[in-house]
DNA sequence: CTGTTAGCGCTTTCAA
DNA sequence: TTGAAAGCGCTAACAG
């Protein structure tokens, strides 16, 4: 070690220096020849040797399904940069969809000696199983529907809620016919379909039975595309059979609203529109889309606490933050706005 | 090493046999044994371990500008899926707005002995500068702005092009005063703004002083917003004074389609419209939205390809692939679409 | 408080 | 064609 020999002094207390052992008390003098050392040398320490000495590499994987939201892209990417700023190396992998690939991703992480990690996403069969957890010093996971494990902290942002609400906002309004509009194959797709027909079952809602395209997934192929062919399909039986759509993002919201226009269907006063995500621009389309919110910025915020906790104190008791998502009023909801109390 | 105990030959031999040494022949019933080991253990090597001896870590780095487009996004994940495919580890990383930053981050993937990268996005700043480039084995830059650098194999996805005709045709179906909304402070904006005032120049469209958009850029603050506030301040002097509209991205297309709809202004009679990076749901909105082409399969063949092949054989001569971006016509943009013989 | 030393798991050179 | 052995740069346990 070059910086040893620079400063004068052993390896071993170089090595503590640098890492900031807790109980390690170095006289003021010899931490500052190694302080100037690292600088004149440029030194770098090479975490694969670290790491294979037993220490931990500072690597952080964050485990996401990249093809979700933007805003979702937005919150790694914050998280991304937070760990940066705290010193740790984030290592931002897309979550396979495939069970297989995704069990392989966790594997190589642990072999590589990954610290910890940031696990999220609706892919529940993977996240459920919490076997690997113990590899990690510290894990969070983050859901939108709760599970049952343990050995990691648990961020659920819960769809449930705001199905609920959405749906109840439906019945209130007078809807009857309401009708979902989802695309993805996600695993969690089955999940968000029960969570909708209890909800319209329990307002009396009548849920037809087509209520659901699910048009297959074709990695990268145009999802709107199948949106249209699924309405066009849906408008060959003369009249618009739904007063009432709640869609999978905003962006097939915006696409049904588009094509609702297109066929001088009125939104809300013809058909009620909720899409889901509240990205950016919901405010400012015409009118303005209701949506649900994903609670980004607490999140975000539970997230890393979490995740910094653990890792300064494995034992530190298990925590678990529910931050349920919720229904953003907007006109093409129609009716009015829910009650401070029905929130 | 185990495998090697349990196979009953020499560490050496197992290394030789598991890495593929090209001129190194073994006896097929030692090849056999060695495989069976490896199953039979679960052997995964230890990349740390590899990486101190020298070895490749089979880790290439794919530095991105996650804020980007979400069709960037679907590109991003489908190299990084790829690479996975072909034997290597993905390292995601977000491309830092901060120059410093940046360089860091550069710097501890040649420390953490990345073998390669692909580096991408606007920030010219740092792609711009090779120097770092002979640190790894392999770099494939992307830009959307010719650069002058050796050491790396390019893939230009020209933004000038598109500029240009998209203005020709602002141009040629009768438009006398062109907007561009943008809304980033990304380091492509001068670029972009200069590109488009020479385009309409060059065109006789007279460009407004104000016609540049470029709101702070406040991470996480909803840009959709900003536009719309512009938007509405560029009201206040009584009529509309653009006939034409180039956005930077097709969500700002959208939040300006919405605000012409809302004061009564008709798409593409009163008002041409064109967005940025053609995503999926522009054939669909209403009218449906012109936009410019970012070329993603063919940007995802040749960034992999020119990664793979770089990683096979270092002196290959360096490749420089150019995918200009382009005009894709639809109603928003008015007039008709253009010659075959003008694109 | 600081120095010494034995590995961590792998590659690679040299020898057989 | 295969085995043996010397490190890669660092940590951690132990010695002083």
């Amino acid at each position: 070690m070059d910086v040893a020999e620079r400063a004068g002094v052993a390896k071993g207390t170089v090595s503590r220096v640098l890492n900031n052992y807790p109980d390690f008390q170095v006289s003021e003098e010899i931490r500052e020849r190694i302080k100037k050392a690292v600088v004149d040398l440029n030194y770098i320490p090479h975490i694969g040797a670290a790491s294979l000495a037993g220490k931990k590499t500072r690597i952080i994987a964050v485990v996401w399904p990249i093809g979700s939201a933007p805003v979702e892209l937005a919150l790694m990417k914050r998280i991304s940069s937070q760990l940066q700023k705290n010193g740790y190396m984030p290592y931002i992998c897309d979550m396979p969809d495939d069970l297989q690939e995704a069990t392989q991703l966790i594997d190589d992480l642990a072999q590589r000696g990954v610290d910890g990690m940031i696990i999220a996403g609706d892919d529940c069969e993977i996240v459920a199983n919490g076997e690997f957890y113990s590899r990690f010093k510290a894990v969070v996971v983050e859901t939108s529907v709760p599970l049952d494990i343990t050995g990691c902290d648990q961020v659920v942002r819960d769809q449930t809620t705001a199905f609920r609400q959405a749906t109840e906002h439906f019945a209130r309004s007078g809807r009857h016919h309401p009708l979902l509009v989802m695309s993805s194959q996600s695993t969690s797709r089955k999940e968000k379909i029960s969570v909708f027909t209890d909800a319209c079952r329990s307002q009396s809602l009548e849920l037809l039975t087509n209520a659901c395209v699910t048009s297959p997934y074709v990695p990268w192929k145009p999802v709107p595309g199948n949106v249209v062919e699924f309405l066009d399909h849906l408008l060959q039986n003369e009249k618009f059979p739904f007063d009432a759509v709640l869609c999978e993002t905003d962006m097939i919201a915006l696409t049904v609203m588009s094509w609702l226009r297109k066929r001088e269907l009125h939104v809300p006063d013809d058909v009620a529109l909720i899409g889901f995500n509240n990205s950016d621009i919901t405010p400012f389309t015409d009118p303005p889309l209701a949506s649900i919110d994903r609670r980004i910025d607490e999140t975000f915020n539970a997230l890393c606490e979490m995740l910094f906790a653990r890792l300064d104190n494995k034992d530190r008791p298990e925590q678990k933050y529910e931050l349920p998502m919720r229904f953003i009023w907007r006109e093409s909801a129609g009716g009015e706005p829910p009650e401070e109390a029905n929130r």
